[in-house]
RNA sequence: GCCGGUGUGGCGAAACUGGCAGACGCACCGCACUCAAAAUGCGGCGGAGUGAUCCAUGCCGGUUCGAGUCCGGCCACCGGCACCA
């Protein structure tokens, strides 16, 4: 009989609401404590997605699990509600973005419950909540107030369709992320965070936490540490050009100069330069390129030569051309590169072009035909002056000292990482709380005055302008500068919505906290997070400005860890039917809600998590969940009448209980939730050849209890078990109990299968391979040849080399 | 181009550290129950062959008594980065 899984769940979800069963408190010295997180959802119109119960249930089930093995667990939820969709449906619909958030947080809640997570809903947490917000506005004042938050004019990526400032994380194949809209440069002054000061600290710290190695090795290449030298080209002009790079050791072949277009150096030379006309129309022509334009590969490279001021190369006094060619990008090192087109391809195809001079300075390749890039730091270098001869290992030092004994040049580091563009010109944010006043210029705002509350305003669209919604606000805008006390103006943009992201974490330790970010206490009793699971998709955006935050944090005396998470692991997405992304325009969308209708949480939980490894992306199948489905009313069905008896195994059962424990235990921590379900199905269809025992099935429920919590609630309560199932101690298991007695064992003649035998476990090598001899299918392969040699694995397999004898 | 990852039945997938390839589930087939169907239970289920046996983990080669697993060389797909000096 199919059991009344819609009557049951709702049953024990109001049941564990009511009586707080998954609290958590903060303090508790008895128990060692586990702090799980799951990536808080941005609560969407379109409600909760498939693609959220994987990660969700995957910890629910961890963070279960720990609990009943006597861990003071605390399993946060709360709500990343600040952002772009909110806010356009809001325009669209004439609603204020507060009660579009305030439904949509109500729609995922009730959601969320309906799957029967362990949060303990007393610490949600809503990233636009005033008394949240706040605390956003205060860490960025204390970055402000270390110089790590700063105002700057520089080129941004612009959506031309949200109209908005994007970061280059936003930024994906030069187009916007969200929308997909065309992303050009535009000069706007724009609030900055100095993540760039924390790089070295990003990459160093990743060696001390437990994160799988995809993710560690994206950050690292996000980050893009490399090393070098800068070198320092004096000019015709007076001024010295400075260059960054990775290969000092040719400095010998570099035979011209390349600045980017936006270089400065243009405007102080503009008298000197003789070809200005043609210098700003190259200028313009790179300025009205999109990103997706200028990134483009395989293109072929433009350029155009200053004319009027040369730069003399420091190894041998020679002067060389200084040419602009947008492949040369304002925002890396220097912004002007040494060119050596015998060993760098951008530089050679350049240097072809333009009938410039390439000359080899490593041994090795053909530089008449290409570049020789080769890293091979054992070529030898040529047409180098003092490094001739040398390797380019030993080059690379020796120019490097050559160049800070004459005050030419230094060692260098560079990242690719850039500072974090912060600010955003749309209402729907943390307002940004600094002040500009005509007198004192920005002027934090003082703590007191904490939080800095957007203002109702009648129009939410953003301007042509690209200035925020929020300059329209008069009243809101003019105040007193907190310094002088005269009439200032607050700052109009908002913070992305990857602040509130930044550090929810911290809140949930403490979240009704209104003196600090949360109380010394709670941090120091929480910290740090135990195990984080999230997308991949997160690795180079809010994993790395989180840990950024953090380590903020750190340094003020926040937070007493260096890193947030201790240990960090990712799930792979789930696809349509056909394998393909779920996507509102394929029309393969799969609403949660649905499949809870039909089939109940437990039967959802359970699919979500046999669907296949859990690290990989996984299609969705309609048919599968039956299946699942099926198991649990199998469940049912054993367990629907109370079974008497005592509580301990039964005999035919015993082993197999053990063996499950350990299985389903160890796959839980591995992460391998399919397996374990596997196992758990494995001991179900066993128990239809051998019916369970009371305590049999009291242990059973136990493990199940984790994935499939309200059956097994309801079946606890039928077989009169004490207290809840999710109480429960998890249960030990017997190593020695789960190995059999006997082992059948593979026998192989030449490596291939030939039969099996049953022989005890652990026996002799002789014992076995007398027992293969003796089988009567082996025998076939060994009559009549001689035994050449025999190889026997313990437990598992003999091998038994023969050749024919004559 | 660079950095990751993946390739196993009709399908989702298992396989510890090199040791019986395909656990568990879906789909399908058969049987029982039923007037019948569904549901449920029991059994079968990689391919070829009557059979003994042979062939099978993307392709080619290697190491090994033995390779899905290790090594070398390819191919395909997915994800990330991409003129980073």
């Amino acid at each position: 009989m199919a059991y009344e899984f819609s009557r049951i769940e709702k049953k024990w979800q109001n049941y564990w609401l009511e009586n707080k069963t998954f609290k958590a408190v903060t303090g508790d010295k008895e128990k060692p404590k586990f702090y799980p997180l799951v990536e808080f959802p941005y609560p969407s119109g379109e409600g909760l997605h498939v693609g959220h119960p994987r990660p969700y249930t995957a910890m629910d089930i961890v963070a279960r699990k720990r609990r009943m093995q006597g861990y003071n667990v605390m399993f946060p939820i709360g709500f990343d509600a600040f952002g772009l969709p909110t806010e356009n449906y809001a325009i669209k619909n004439h609603m204020h973005p507060r009660d579009v958030t305030k439904r949509n947080i109500a729609r995922f809640t009730s959601q969320l419950q309906m799957l029967g997570y362990s949060f303990d809903w007393d610490r949600v947490v809503d990233t636009t909540d005033p008394d949240y917000y706040k605390w956003t506005q205060w860490i960025f004042l204390q970055m402000y107030k270390q110089g790590l938050a700063y105002k700057m004019s520089m080129p941004v990526n612009w959506c031309t369709s949200c109209k908005i400032v994007l970061a280059n994380e936003e930024v994906v194949n030069g187009v916007c992320e969200r929308c997909g809209g065309e992303v050009i440069k535009k000069e706007k002054s724009q609030w900055m965070l100095g993540i760039t000061k924390y790089a070295q600290r990003l990459l160093d710290d990743l060696d001390d936490v437990d994160y799988i190695e995809r993710v560690k090795i994206q950050q690292r290449n996000w980050i893009g540490r490399s090393t070098g030298a800068e070198v320092d080209f004096a000019t015709t002009a007076g001024d010295t050009m400075c260059v960054f790079t990775t290969r000092p050791d040719t400095l010998f072949g570099a035979t011209y100069m390349v600045m980017s277009p936006e270089h400065a150096l243009i405007e102080k030379w503009a008298d000197k330069i003789s070809n200005m006309d043609a210098v700003r129309a190259y200028q313009h022509e790179a300025a009205k390129k999109s990103d997706f334009e200028r990134t483009e590969l395989n293109k072929e490279k433009t350029g155009v030569v200053i004319e009027g001021v040369r730069a003399i190369n420091p190894v041998n006094g020679e002067e060389i051309p200084i040419f602009l060619s947008d492949y040369v990008l304002a925002s890396y090192g220097t912004g002007a590169i040494m060119a050596v087109p015998g060993h760098d391809q951008r530089d050679w195809e350049f240097a072809e072009k333009f009938g410039l001079p390439i000359i080899e300075v490593v041994k090795g390749g053909d530089v008449t035909k290409e570049a020789y890039v080769s890293k091979d730091e054992s070529a030898i270098m040529v047409n180098s002056g003092f490094l001739d001869g040398m390797t380019v290992k030993a080059a690379i030092p020796a120019m490097i000292k050559w160049l800070a004994e004459k005050g030419l040049g230094r060692e260098k580091v560079n990242f690719k990482l850039r500072d974090w563009v912060f600010s955003r010109q749309r209402y729907w944010g943390e307002p940004i709380p600094i002040i500009n006043c005509p007198k004192c210029g920005w002027v934090p705002m003082n703590e007191e005055d904490l939080p800095l509350l957007l203002p109702d305003v009648k129009s939410y669209e953003p301007t042509d302008t690209g200035e925020s919604p929020l300059a329209h606000m008069r009243d809101w805008v003019e105040c007193t500068c907190p310094k002088c006390g005269g009439p200032a103006e607050h700052e109009t943009d908002t913070m992305p919505n990857w602040a509130g992201s930044s550090w929810y974490f911290i809140r949930y330790m403490d979240p009704k906290c209104d003196t600090a970010v949360a109380s010394k206490k709670a941090i120091d009793y929480w910290s740090p997070i135990d195990w984080y699971n999230g997308g991949m998709e997160h690795t180079t955006l809010h994993l790395l400005y989180s840990r950024f935050w953090h380590k903020f944090l750190y340094d003020i005396g926040v937070v007493p860890t260096k890193e947030p998470y201790q240990k960090r692991t990712s799930h792979g997405m789930i696809l349509g039917e056909g394998g393909e992304k779920m996507s509102k325009s394929r029309g393969n969308v799969i609403n949660p809600n649905d499949i809870v209708e039909q089939y109940g949480a437990d039967t959802l939980r359970l699919y979500i998590m046999f669907i296949g490894d859990f690290e990989k992306a996984a299609p969705w199948s309609d048919s599968a969940v039956k299946g699942c489905k099926r198991f649990l009313d199998r469940v049912w069905a054993l367990a629907e009448k109370r079974i008497e008896g005592g509580e301990g195994y039964s005999k035919a059962n015993e082993k197999a209980m053990h063996k499950t424990i350990k299985k389903v235990g160890d796959d839980i921590e591995n992460m391998k939730f399919n397996t374990a379900i596997a196992a758990m199905m494995t001991l179900t269809n066993q128990f239809y050849e051998s019916a369970p025992s009371r305590g049999d099935m009291k242990t059973f429920l136990t493990l199940l209890s984790p994935f499939a919590p309200h059956i097994v609630e309801e079946l606890w309560e039928i077989q009169g078990f004490d207290g809840l199932a999710s109480s429960q101690s998890w249960p030990e298991y017997d190593e020695a109990k789960t190995l059999d007695e006997e082992k059948e064992i593979a026998v192989q003649v030449n490596g291939k299968l030939r039969g099996t035998v049953v022989v005890p476990a652990g026996c002799e090598d002789a014992v076995a391979v007398e027992a293969a001899l003796a089988d009567t299918r082996v025998k076939k392969f060994t009559d009549g040849c001689a035994i050449v040699k025999t190889i026997v694995v313990k437990d598992k397999l003999v091998n038994i080399i023969v050749k024919p004898s004559k």
